[in-house]
RNA sequence: CGGGGUGUAGCUCAGCUUGGCAGAGCGCUGCGUUUGGGACGCAGAGGCCCCCGGUUCGAGUCCGGGCACCCCGACCA
């Protein structure tokens, strides 16, 4: 391609409205078009490699055996209300009528129509496992979409369904699925983290992220050197201190005026924060949910509500607390039999804690579970922290910034149910199809290896998924030799299957330097007179600081090996 | 949805406090000089000052309402 004739130009400045390093960079580099808030068009470059990406991801699924269709993205409300995910998604989920005024929905995902087409060409144990896949443009309207390709309302993915017999198919799908994806994020030259993941309100019991490094990341993913143990934050747990041993010693009432944060507390009663137990209050449908934690700790709300299964819990209000009788900053469970009581494993951690006395200002020392008060649920929903210790061995946690690029699920029967997607077993009985699901974000992917791949001059694409191999620079184009050679190259470089982007624009060296530094492909040539006059070529790669000279005839060669090594 | 910010040339922004000819740099067009890291000169094109209403002799500027975009949070498989 020749640059003079491409359409997108680089701009000098970034535009005020991007903050995020890949969304400057491919305005910058003129690779996408913002339309509206979470809406943009790709340019010819970017679009380039996006259709690489897709290939790879293509070859790989077809590797794995999962078979390519392509479902529609507009769907029938009707289907989204038998599973019940148009309430599950709310706003999120776009809605049009059509002029029959039929209710219909822009697709967030595909598990209802892919398993309702599924439901309707499978009825036997023998068509499975079956696993099936699309590259297809989905619709979520985001709260707030953000940071360029990273969250927006409109974007590729690739996903993937899974559909087998029993729990052990899935399980062998899954891993299937799971290495195909390591595959994937290997050949586009894109290290990730597989971390396990929360599966949601619907997921089932397995979920793994893959998550791409980048400070700019929404993710927060705990991560351990020493043992490999990688889990979002959502998800994490993590190895507790122990607490001293001693004798569980009789509960005793200590005045405690004006200490209602677990700091004064600790203070006051000259005990580490660790020794104390925190009541934190949750509603959900009206009820109070009292959740009892070790102080130092604090509450995982996703795993809270993971583990109660109650929709709609949040935080209680001062006047909700104090309506169920509750004293703020002194209460505790003890002799509150009544009220629904969550506690974190944490609690049996040690013994003998100060707890709130349920009046004003007095707490009660030596509190023990479950001696002196009781639990209804007992779970582990504390929120795990950078420094705490690794679940699995003894090292520490570490926290990283990522961006989720890819999400496998199992599924399980949630859907094929509701869909009354079945088969018949080899005894004709019949049963509930077992599903996993597996997405990757295409655009999120390419504005990833961006925020991954660059410098302070601008991008470095990765070879596999750069626009073009070559970048091509003829410096003094209006010099017939330099002209001359520079369209040979051109030519020459192509005939061998090179990808090459030929800046042939009349523009100062400095610009083309700047611009080819900007678009970053991973090969540089520069033609030149300087360079004519000693019968070579330079040739530089993006990703190092100087290039060499190479004669003319041996140009060929040493782009093929640089593309290798690279 | 809560909090904050911004809307003036394709881009970055000044002008608004104190109402009185619509501005700069970059980019764009033409001509000439340049040519290894965002060159220079000359000449030019380019505006619904986000929208609607109000105040005023007069509004980019003041007042009211709305919209859009960005950031933080909530939310988000």
């Amino acid at each position: 391609m020749r640059l003079s004739q491409s359409l997108g130009k680089t701009i000098r400045e970034a535009p005020a409205e991007a903050e995020t390093v890949s969304h400057q960079l491919m305005l910058r580099a003129g690779l996408i078009y913002q339309v509206a808030a979470g809406l943009y068009a790709y340019l010819p470059l970017a679009y380039r490699s996006l259709r690489k990406i897709e290939e790879i991801i293509r070859e790989e699924m077809n590797l794995a055996g999962a078979q390519e269709v392509h479902m529609p993205a507009l769907q029938p409300l009707d289907i989204w209300e038998k599973t019940g995910r148009d309430k599950a998604l709310g706003e999120t989920l776009f809605r049009v009528k059509d002029r029959r005024e039929r209710d219909l929905v822009l697709a967030p995902t595909h598990e209802e129509v892919v398993t309702s087409l599924v439901k309707s060409n499978v009825n036997s144990y023998r068509d499975l496992p079956l696993i099936v896949y699309q590259i297809q443009t989905k619709f979520r309207d985001e709260p707030r979409p953000r940071a360029g390709l990273l969250r927006v309302r409109e974007f590729l993915m690739k996903d993937a369904y899974s559909f087998d017999s029993d729990e052990a198919g899935l399980s062998i799908s899954y891993d299937k699925m799971s290495q195909a994806y390591k595959n994937i994020f290997e050949r586009t030259g894109l290290p990730t983290l597989v971390v396990e993941a929360d599966s949601g309100a619907i997921g089932g019991k397995d979920s793994q992220e893959f998550v791409l490094q980048a400070e700019a990341g929404e993710d927060t993913v705990l991560t351990c050197e020493s043992c490999g143990y990688a889990a979002n934050l959502e998800r994490a747990s993590f190895g507790l201190n122990p607490l001293p041993a001693e004798k569980e010693k009789p509960l005793s009432e200590i005045a405690t005026p004006g200490t209602t944060t677990i700091a004064e507390v600790a203070n006051a009663v000259g005990v580490e924060e660790s020794r104390i137990l925190k009541s934190v209050f949750y509603i959900s449908e009206g009820k109070l949910v009292f959740v009892v934690i070790r102080g130092d700790l604090e509450i995982n709300e996703i795993k809270l509500g993971n583990t109660l299964k109650m929709p709609d819990l949040r935080i209680a209000s001062g006047e909700e607390v104090r309506a169920a009788d509750i004293v703020p900053g002194y209460a505790s469970a003890v002799g509150r039999e009544e009220l629904f009581v969550v506690a974190d494993e944490s609690i049996n951690s040690g013994v003998n804690f100060v707890v709130g006395a349920n009046k004003d200002g007095y707490h009660l020392l030596n509190a023990n579970f479950p001696r002196d008060f009781k639990a209804d649920v007992m779970a582990d929903v504390a929120l795990a922290k950078e420094g705490y210790n690794c679940p699995n061995c003894h090292s520490t946690l570490n926290a990283r910034k990522g961006i989720e690029v890819g999400h496998i699920f199992k599924l399980g029967s949630f859907y094929s149910d509701r869909l009354g997607a079945t088969y018949l077993d080899e005894h004709g009985k019949e049963h509930s199809m077992i599903m996993g699901c597996y997405g990757i974000g295409v655009g999120r992917l390419l504005a990833a290896a961006v925020e991954q791949n660059h410098d302070d001059k601008g991008i470095i694409f990765p070879n596999p998924i750069a626009p073009y191999q070559v970048h091509l620079i003829s410096l003094n184009s209006d010099n017939d030799s330099v002209a001359e050679l520079s369209d040979s190259l051109y030519q020459m470089l192509q005939g061998h299957g090179f990808e090459v982007l030929y800046d042939d624009r009349e523009e100062s060296a400095g610009v083309k330097f700047n611009d080819a530094d900007l678009l970053g492909m991973p090969v540089r040539l520069i033609v030149s007179q300087r360079n004519l006059r000693e019968q070579a070529v330079e040739v530089k790669l993006r990703s190092e600081d100087s290039g060499r000279l190479v004669p003319i005839e041996e140009i060929v060669d040493a782009v093929g090996a640089m593309l290798k090594t690279d």
